[in-house]
DNA sequence: GTTAGACCCCGTAGTCACTATGGGGTTGAG
DNA sequence: CTCAACCCCATAGTGACTACGGGGTCTAAC
C-alpha cells in the first residue's frame, strides 16, 4: 500500500480534510474511487486533478451546484464556452452585489459606532440606534 | 380577538415572518407570550419593540448571540456601555475583513472572465485557471 | 347553522458546505 | 505482537431561517 494515493494523502495534496472529501463523494461532485483489499479508497490522478479544480472553484466562491455544472461543461471540449462564462459572470455579479451590501452596512457601522460618547448604557448610541424610534421608556421598553 | 396583537400582525408590523417570530421564541431571544383562549400567542407592546431591535439588529449582520447579549446589556442601563462598544467593533472588523476578502475575490474573477476569447471550452480561460497547473490533457484530465 | 377562507397551532425536515463525534477495522514500523 | 497512525461508516451539529404536513380557531357570509 506504499504507492497508493490513500484519502489521507489526497488531502494533504489539495488542501483539503478527509472528511470534505467523503463528503464529496457522498455529494456526487467527485466520484468514488476503486476500493482495496482492506476497503481504503483508492484514487487515481484525475481524481487529484478534479478534486483540485472544485477546490479552486470553491476558493473562487462558486457553489457546488455551480462547481458540478462548470466539471460537466468542462467535459464537452469542443462546445462554446458560453454558459461557462454565464456562470462565472452570474458570480461576479453576485460577488459585486454582497460587497455593495457590505460597504453600506459598515457607512451604517461607522456612523453609530462612532456617535458612541462612552457613557452608560442608557446614553449608548449604539443601542439607541438599534431601538425602536418611538420606544417609549416609561413602558413597552425593549425589556419584554 | 379584534383587539390582540397577533403574530399575524407582529409579523406584519415589524416585517418579519410568522414562522420566523416563532423560531426567535423557540431559540429563547423573543420571550414567549400569553396565550388566549384558543392558545393563540398573544404579545405585548414591549413584544414589538424587543421584536424590533432584534430586526434592526439582524440588518445590521448582528448574529442572534450577539443580539441576545446586546439585549442583556440593554437591560442593565446603569452600566458603562463599553461591552457594547466591544460587540459592534469587533463586528465591523469581521464585516471589513469581509469586504476585503471579497474585493480580492473580484479581482480575481475579473481577472479570470476577462481573459475569456469566447471560444470553445477547449480553450476557455476561466475553465483553464480552476484547472491545477499540471493537469497534463493526454491522462488525468479533469474528468475523473 | 354551517361553511368557506383566513388565520393560527405544532413538530419535523430541509437548506449550504462542511465539521465533529463515536465506535470500530487496517496498516506499517519497531 | 503491539501500538500509533491511518482508514471505514453513520449520524448529528452548525446558523438563521424556510417549507411542509396535518390539524385547530375565528369571522363573516349565506
Ligand atoms: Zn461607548
Ligand atoms: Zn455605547
Ligand atoms: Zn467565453
Ligand atoms: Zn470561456
Amino acid at each position: 500500500m506504499s504507492k497508493v494515493l490513500t484519502i489521507g494523502r489526497l488531502a494533504e495534496a489539495t488542501g483539503t480534510s478527509v472528511e470534505t472529501i467523503r463528503f464529496y463523494e457522498k455529494s456526487g461532485i467527485l466520484p468514488s474511487p476503486a476500493r482495496t483489499d482492506g476497503n481504503y479508497r483508492s484514487y487515481e490522478p484525475a481524481h487529484l486533478n478534479r478534486l483540485s479544480f472544485i477546490r479552486r472553484a470553491r476558493e473562487l466562491g462558486f457553489s457546488l451546484d455551480q462547481v458540478k455544472e462548470l466539471l460537466r461543461l468542462s467535459d464537452d471540449r469542443s462546445q462554446s464556452c458560453a454558459a461557462v462564462d454565464d456562470i462565472a459572470k452570474l458570480h461576479r455579479t453576485e460577488v459585486e452585489r454582497k460587497i455593495s451590501d457590505l460597504l453600506s452596512l459598515k457607512t451604517e457601522l461607522d456612523r453609530i459606532i462612532d456617535t458612541c460618547r462612552c457613557g452608560t448604557v442608557a446614553d449608548c448610541r449604539i443601542i439607541e440606534s438599534l431601538s425602536p424610534a418611538d420606544a417609549a421608556r416609561s413602558e413597552g421598553d425593549v425589556t419584554a
